[in-house]
DNA sequence: TCTTGTCGAATTGTTCAACGATCCTTATGT
DNA sequence: ACATAAGGATCGTTGAACAATTCGACAAGA
């Protein structure tokens, strides 16, 4: 790897530099991964219902696959906290008790009020418009489901502030159990319509460069989403 | 379930849901997940050296267990971030960039930070001090190892405070991965010592409910344990 | 009627042997 | 010195097998 040698390659220079940012994907086959990439889809898009029993036999059959393939992918979704594994009994879709949800929400204003108080840079603010956009845009157009996503996408960027790779994981981890509660919401208009103004909000906090007051605007913003989902969910314990 | 009809179990109830906390030692084994402990224990105590490969004929047969059995282990320390899983090559004890090392310190400035500011239970408070004492006793008696393992005692009684079993267990792994590093000290009284005193300063904050000071006084506490964990790492790159 | 014991089917837990795929080392040839 | 090819070691995955455990059904007993 010597540039020094000014050889053709240095024409293909900069391309190549962003070809090496999807090495990480390179090494991501596995059969236990990418069934486990297929269950987590299926998981969090409601597909598989929480406290629904998958049967080893069933799926490792439906999906082509060994039953000892489909063990090692149980163990990687399971330590993810989708899916609950109990000895001799078979694994099951995680059911998220309300104590969960509130512990969620916990966690949520630990990681994202660190980042809402950092000076944030123009290029996660950047992520962060693009998915306020987005929102609006799918609430425009009354595509609810859209805006989901793209609100889940803002607290993702939001979370980038803290430069951190590890609290970027842990977050995705939250949201992918999040997800297992958002389900019970039957009407998903008035869960996700309130929250796109106050993206909008948030964001114009930061841009501003004021973090206390976007930190103290994040944390009614959580306390009222718990409210919903925990005043919604709780019937059904 | 009609307590209504007085019957005998009456005289029972309360002694039965005693039992019922109970009930989470029960799931408790299972072949994979023994073997994860052992090789958990391992791994953080140093047997394995990080970067050493972990064979899995040669452990497989060691442990006296299958090698499928084996994987499954691997894929839950693997979640854990102790151990590389590299396909086609095997699973290496985890080696820890400096970059790593800075990143840990991150989610820990934020997830010790919040706990900080938080008003402490006096429950919680008790296992803090018993963590300074054991620490202090520790260190009176030159056993600086016990200083090391009193001082994640303390900081992971410090996370209790956030009150989230989520944080607990984020503060667990984050922990273990430490470990992996912790062992490049070759002077651990030079590591530890310093810290002994500032646990006793810090806890003092606390009970004095002035959480800002507590939290200025951890963001020093951690700067400075980040930067001779790197200084000594640094060279081994 | 309620509790307790027992049986059997279904499913999980674990092992074992096998084979192709992949990586690493070593030997080979230019 | 360098590229290439061969070989061995190890991983990835499978399929079958058997023991262990759960669970429901049903019979026996209080």
């Amino acid at each position: 790897m010597d540039d020094s040698l000014g050889n053709v390659e240095d024409a293909v220079d900069s391309p190549l530099s962003d070809l090496e940012h999807d090495r990480s994907r390179l090494g991501r086959s596995s059969t236990a991964e990418r069934v486990a990439d297929i269950l987590r889809d299926r998981v969090t898009e409601g597909f598989f219902e929480p406290g629904q029993r998958l049967s080893e036999e069933a799926i490792a059959d439906a999906l082509g696959v060994s039953r000892n393939t489909l063990r090692e992918s149980f163990r990687l979704l399971g330590h993810e906290g989708l899916l609950d594994h109990r000895l001799n009994r078979g694994v099951f879709v995680r059911v998220l008790s309300a104590e969960d949800v509130a512990d969620l929400y916990r966690v949520r204003r630990v990681i994202e009020g660190a980042a809402v108080r950092r000076r944030p840079s123009g290029e996660a603010l950047t992520v962060i418009r693009e998915a306020v956009a987005d929102a609006e845009r799918a609430a425009a157009s009354d595509d609810w489901r859209g805006v989901g996503t793209a609100n889940i996408r803002f607290h993702q960027a939001l979370v980038t502030l803290n430069q951190s790779p590890r609290l970027d994981e842990s977050m995705r981890q939250l949201l992918a159990e999040l997800r297992l509660v958002f389900h019970v919401m039957k009407n998903p208009r008035a869960f996700h319509e309130p929250f796109v103004a106050r993206n909008r909000k948030l964001l114009a906090l930061l841009e501003a460069d004021r973090p206390e007051e976007a930190a103290a605007f994040l944390d009614a913003y959580l306390d009222e989403a718990e409210q919903l989902l925990v005043r919604a969910y709780e019937p059904n314990r």
